[in-house]
DNA sequence: CCCAATTTTGACAATCGTTGTCAGTTTTCA
DNA sequence: TGAAAACTGACAACGATTGTCAAAATTGGG
């Protein structure tokens, strides 16, 4: 058996890092690398494009933001209230997110991939839809 | 039944709609674009890369084939013996993929969905292992 | 069988999100 | 304060996928 410590990459604090913080700290939905370079861009913030990859990718692994496959094949980050286990229901078109747990669907998973002998599990769920104001306004 | 209309854009045979096909009808784990064109070469069968892709496009639009987004980005595509809509349990090292069905979880994601007022739902679900063969040998 | 309309093909360029490079900059801490 | 260590950013590189478009193949009549 392999244990492994968290992998605490991020060790300085600077003015890059902080700047990506306060983006996903006010923004309530996904957003991919790229909006999130173009926000601190227009705030006139120069922050390298590759920065805000690594950065977002560094608090991905840390588990401190949730990360989302878009049907564009694009990754989306969260920093999302809830701190365990979630998933989310998604809108498709403004993005509206919606944090949910599923203890059942968990179970089952599990269940599911030890009545197959499969061991090592994860699993990725999502939920997508079209939220009441985009529904209609 | 059910009548639903299919789109159906394949009209024409060729050769090259053929071979995909063949090569997917005996492949049993999951395939990529990619790796479908290399065995088609790999078999002196001349068929473009463009082609594959399109192909596989059409057969997934249709729902011939099922599509699984690995973790590296890129799609994969499988020609399911279940017929309604389930979900997969994949190994990630091999690929080796069984088909589950979860009657709870459909229900579990719609009954969510308008819990929350989304309408027009659908999910992605997948299941992600090491099957027993690679766990050990 | 032959043809023209329509669809499909494939070599190649182009796109797009993302990662690698690496010299110069910043942070940390002894 | 003085490095060692980590971080940054401009830019190149990459890999999967899509767009282009002339040439080739398929189809349904005639
Ligand atoms: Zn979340
Ligand atoms: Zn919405
Ligand atoms: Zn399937
Ligand atoms: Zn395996």
């Amino acid at each position: 058996m392999s244990l492994e410590q968290q992998p605490v990459k991020e060790h300085r604090r600077t003015r890059q890092r902080a700047a990506v913080d306060e983006v996903l700290e006010e923004t309530e939905d996904f957003i991919s690398a790229q909006d999130l370079h173009a926000i601190l861009r227009s705030r006139g913030m120069s922050v390298g494009l590759a920065t805000v990859y690594r950065t977002l990718q560094t608090l991905a692994d840390n588990g401190d933001v949730d990360v989302l496959h878009t049907a564009g094949g694009e990754a989306a980050y969260r920093r999302c209230a809830r701190e365990g286990h979630h998933h989310h229901l998604v809108c498709r078109s403004c993005k509206a997110t919606v944090e949910v747990a599923g203890p059942a669907v968990e179970r089952w998973t599990s269940s599911v991939a030890k009545e197959h002998g499969y061991t090592d599990v994860a699993h990725t769920l999502e939920i997508f839809g079209t939220c009441p104001r985009c529904a209609q306004g």
